[in-house]
DNA sequence: AACACCATGGCAACCGGTTCCCTGGACGGA
DNA sequence: TCCGTCCAGGGAACCGGTTGCCATGGTGTT
């Protein structure tokens, strides 16, 4: 069988070098552009290359010391708005910086959590962002302990974004933003509106995202002398139908509020159309607000007052914070502020 | 200096076998683990490896014919709710079939394509697929037919994802969804509450996804007998903010209609926005329908009437597809169904 | 014309693995 | 006791690149 153009083998660096009628070496330094190389041989090395379509191989060429570095992305789901604004600007600032971008769904499962990240151990990644809250539990910091000293013993390094850091120690580039300071100014907002009895929705009870936004809720109403009442803290999730399912609930077992506060954006939205399905008014009835200012916040009528995150500011700050870390510098952890953004969707309670 | 375990120079399979006293052959074999292997040698070596912390570098085995295999996905910006869908649908199937997944945004530059595309021919992806619509001029056609014959003789092989195919004979895998169908039965379900005016909203004027979509409202009207007004046709993007824009500016020039198909759900959010400001009710003043069907459809008030697609079905297919695909077998393309939801923003037109 | 020098390109070692092929030793059977 | 066999493990070639070092040949200088 003849080689056609079309043929499915690849061709080497030898391949092109025989027909140029040159050595590899030479092929190469043509290739790498910095040795000097008479007029005449590139011309007919540059021939064979593109005759031949020729692209050397990127993992050849790690193994050798030269290779494009990888960074890898590490979340629950890409699906959620939060985490893709997170992701986008981690492959911005990547690229940006020349290099290639693996990303890995867990699903939630920290087995598969492991997995990853040993897979990028193996595949020698600069840089490996774990993002998203987690159940901050003394197994959860001695695992991430583990997987930050031996990434960093392979001369990679963790980075914990919107998540719990770790014991100090931990060779670990620590990312966040400020969970319980947003939601303080935020439930600070609500309650000067004259609420007293504000819901707070959704959210898996034991993950730091929900822990910090509850702990900002918590703080609020001491800060007025208020004691919120436990019965009107509901967890669920931070989907949109846990939103809704948990607002159906409370609606149905006629608990006492005039506010809602969600754990998320997602869980407002969700919240907001088993509002009104049941026929209340927001804010006439009931107040909402969320937290991450989603795009779709706004579309939400009313629209949504929420906490605005800077998501994607987040992500490419986790790239290039971990990236310029040097060996042996201390450890950076650097909190995000976050800002209340007004829009519609709360008023004062009703009379 | 003394090693100590946090040192960063990862250790290489001669250092393993160094300590346990072995050949490097030997340690490759006892992490093979199909060579047979003393008991004794294999808990010399897996000690050994346990204390170095040894993981293969995954670069060099893939020099050497035994990687993980990788697979790319290029796109133009995953903060679109439905490609990040589709996203998830490619990482869980490509985890699912034990490869890596490589991301990449082009942000809309085709040089960034192109240049994405030969590293992931360096890279020996296994496939790489190009997501979403674009202008279908024929210089798009003849760049990425060229792509992909390059792939194809690199061993990999070019997915066309939603994206509009290519001349026969282009070694290349095509995974549509329907455009011109779904908005089709979308807009005949429009028509038949009895509107006659209808805008159609959004979507850059060349690009596939929205001309597919803009056919079917059109084949809708004629399959009435209906001539649609060209001067209902608004192009823009498919941001909300496009919709938004597009929709107020439609409501300024008074523009007459009943009714809006947004070419996106996101679309079809910010113009709900403007019609809300603008004071007019939805579906009583204006009837209103989007195309994607995003989690937040919904949430909009009124939920939002809209065609759903399969994306994360979208995502999976083109992966297996892919992978599936032998060399020299016929190319294949998809083309998935959609299906209109039928909500609340369509109802009869005012009397 | 002889010399030095520099530009050019080939050889071979190396990166970190895998695997073919071969050897040494233990073990079983005659 | 001797021989054949089998098995564990070592040596070396190889995957596809890069690069240090050296040989060669052409040019400039005196």
């Amino acid at each position: 069988m003849t080689r056609k153009s079309g043929d499915a083998s690849r061709s080497t660096i030898r391949d092109v070098a025989a027909r140029a009628g040159v050595s590899a070496s030479t092929v190469s330094r043509v290739l790498g552009g910095v040795y000097p190389v008479s007029a005449a041989t590139r011309g007919r090395v540059m021939r064979a290359v593109r005759e031949l379509d020729y692209v050397a191989d990127a993992r050849a060429k790690a193994v050798a010391g030269v290779g494009t570095p990888t960074l890898a992305f590490v979340l629950e789901d890409i699906t959620g708005p939060s985490f893709a604004h997170m992701a986008h600007g981690v492959e911005r600032e990547a690229t940006r910086l020349g290099h290639l971008c693996l990303v890995c769904s867990t699903e939630g499962d920290v087995r598969h959590e492991l997995e990853f990240v040993e897979m990028m151990r193996a595949q020698r990644a600069a840089a490996v962002i774990l993002v998203g809250g987690t159940a901050d539990t003394p197994e959860y910091r001695e695992r991430t302990h583990r997987m930050a000293d031996s990434l960093a013993s392979a001369g990679s390094r963790l980075v914990l974004c919107g998540r719990p850091p770790l014991d100090p120690g931990a060779p670990v580039t620590v990312i966040e933003y400020d969970n319980e300071g947003g939601a303080y100014t935020l439930v600070a907002h609500v309650l000067a509106q004259g609420h007293r009895r504000v819901l707070f929705l959704g959210g898996r009870a034991d993950h730091t995202t929900a822990l910090g936004r509850e702990r900002g809720y918590l703080a609020a109403h001491r800060a007025r002398g208020l004691t919120p009442d436990p019965s009107l803290l509901l967890h669920g999730d931070f989907t949109r139908d846990a939103g809704h399912r948990l607002m159906q609930q409370a609606l149905k077992e006629n608990l006492d509020f005039t506010a809602v506060v969600a754990a998320t954006d997602m869980v407002a939205a969700g919240a907001l159309t088993a509002l009104h399905e049941a026929g209340l008014t927001v804010p006439g009835d009931v107040s909402l607000a969320g937290y991450d200012d989603i795009p779709f916040a706004r579309d939400l009528h009313p629209a949504l007052t929420t906490v605005h995150v800077p998501y994607e500011e987040l992500g490419r700050l986790a790239v290039r914070t971990a990236l310029e870390h040097t060996p042996g510098a201390p450890d950076e952890h650097l909190l995000l502020g976050t800002h209340v953004v007004v829009r519609d969707s709360v008023g004062a309670p009703p009379a």
